[in-house]
DNA sequence: TTGTCTGCAAACACTTTGCACTTTT
DNA sequence: AAAAGTGCAAAGTGTTTGCAGACAA
């Protein structure tokens, strides 16, 4: 899947790596840095695409015997690290997409109906719509999550291909 | 749960009523005007509150024989309404939501993690920033959403209350 | 009458959980 | 050794579907 890559350098300026930061985390609050975790935050680092627990799962495999984990301890994974601030969550067609939240600046999302591309960007403008809506409101912000549904360039060329049906 | 009801005024400029405007809706299609059609048109019409089908289903049973539909069917009609226009669809805490889409202005919301209530409000300058970024990656937008997460005046004044999960 | 709709039960996709066993600390 | 983690199988959610009988047109 197609990300944009504008971020990328970003990710180099950050202290510890993905790994490191994950381990801080786990030690911090006694838990263990297990095979399981290092294999699943090492297979995430190393891509910089959205993704979802049952493709990460495939992912791990098609590897080795020893890069492995089963489907309860990707899901309860994937938990933590976005508990340690190196994935966000989001939900689209009805299952959750995570996507690096650690070194990446905070962004927006394109979606595509067709092809189900996500296309980042980041205004901010749009922090600030949102904090002068929650002033008015008296309504204290955590975070926000745009999505703008629609057709990609690419998909909009090749008219042929069928509209997949959108299920937001 | 509670709505901005700024937006009521609207609904009487609207020409059909709900109802009249589904089963011109259905009929256009070679679809029948069922009692249980009727039944959850109206039903969700008299009321202008966010809902979910279970919540539905659950008012429905509270009314006499004769005015209760199947959960099944209540699925099916509500994604006949929104197909129709009638109602907008979004996913919140892994379950769909509803809300009015007819005779109602594109708003966006802001979300409460602590009581799950929806405060709705409208931005022009949303729009504009939709345009602007989708002009720039040649995308053409279909609709957006932003929802914008946090904690809402009553539960920032009653803090004992225990906070419930993110789970967005 | 004819074709659509309904309700039931069963199937679904995605995710979570109980528990005995394994591993990290 | 003690505590936490893992994998399996099973259970959950919320939602959808196959089908026989019910009903609108």
């Amino acid at each position: 899947m197609a990300v944009a890559s504008d971020f990328s350098l970003v990710t180099v300026a950050t202290a510890l790596s993905p790994r490191e930061r994950f381990e801080e985390f786990l030690q911090a609050r006694g838990k263990r840095v297990t095979r399981q975790r290092r294999v699943i935050v090492d297979h995430v680092a190393s891509r910089h695409e959205h993704f979802d627990a049952e493709q990460l799962l495939a992912d791990l495999r098609g590897t080795r015997e020893g890069e492995r984990a089963s489907r309860p301890t990707v899901y309860r994974t994937l938990a933590e690290m976005v508990g340690a601030g190196l994935l966000r969550k989001m939900v689209l067609d009805g299952r959750a997409v995570y996507e690096h939240d650690y070194g990446y600046p905070r962004h927006d999302h394109l979606y595509c109906t067709r092809c189900r591309k996500l296309i980042e960007f980041s205004s901010d403008d749009l922090a600030k719509i949102c904090d002068a809506v929650a002033a008015r409101h008296q309504f204290r912000v955590e975070s926000h999550r745009l999505i703008v549904t629609g057709v990609c360039v690419d998909c909009r060329a090749s008219r042929s291909r069928s509209r997949l049906q959108d299920r937001v």
